[in-house]
DNA sequence: CTATAAATCAACTCTTCAGTTGTGTAGTTG
DNA sequence: CAACTACACAACTGAAGAGTTGATTTATAG
């Protein structure tokens, strides 16, 4: 626990954005395919039935994060992960996530019986 | 990295939804407050600037997210971390967000050399 | 019982933002 | 040059949700 305490305001609003912009289902697919390596906005739609534009949307709020990089290749532009660091941050939540639904096993266990 | 890959579907929507719950202001502090131990809405509220309903429904989402317990004394509802991971998490954030600026002050230091 | 305090509920407003559609731009190929 | 591909920009729509206001519930105190 290394965390300066009570936290500085800006501090709270920077820990909330990068929060808000991991907290969409369509980025965390996207960062999840981007685990196999750097990928262009072509490839990404391909594998997840929305649009193009969407895509490059979601693509550009990562990237203004700093979560994402981006780099042309042709008429191609390839994102990659910038901030490795954000598949620990979801390790985290699914562990937290794991440790809930122990618990609600528990309990249903502990109600049947 | 022990997470599964592709991610599935219902994962990626709960990890998104916890994002989602950890992305407003108003609730990280919150939680920083309750760093401190459990506290009723009636003294959040008066470190918070803010309303005794609003504070109430914050923390009734981190509730019924299961990061918050909360337990009656009297007339009062005193609210409490449930899940001490949220803290973890939030230091990664802050980590990812450290080795962010200490790279644009390089780049800014090389700049002006 | 009444009065008071603490918290929640309900309805509303306003903002934000995901997704879509249409258009523009950059790079490549013939 | 024109035609094509890949991507981004801009404007719009609809939904979600943060904050407010007023009423209601729950528990204690007199």
């Amino acid at each position: 626990m290394t965390l300066v305490h009570p936290l500085p305001p800006p501090l709270v609003d920077r820990i909330a954005q990068r929060f808000r912009v991991l907290g969409e289902p369509m980025r965390i697919r996207l960062l999840d395919l981007l685990r196999d390596g750097e990928s262009s906005v072509h490839e990404l739609t391909s594998s997840l039935d929305t649009t193009q534009q969407n895509v490059s949307k979601h693509l550009a709020v990562l990237h203004t994060e700093g979560i994402v990089s981006r780099r042309r290749d042709g008429t191609r532009v390839l994102y990659a992960i910038a901030d490795e660091s954000v598949f620990e941050i979801c390790e985290q939540v699914c562990g937290g996530l794991r440790r809930q639904t122990s618990e609600l096993e528990q309990l249903l266990a502990g109600a049947s019986r």
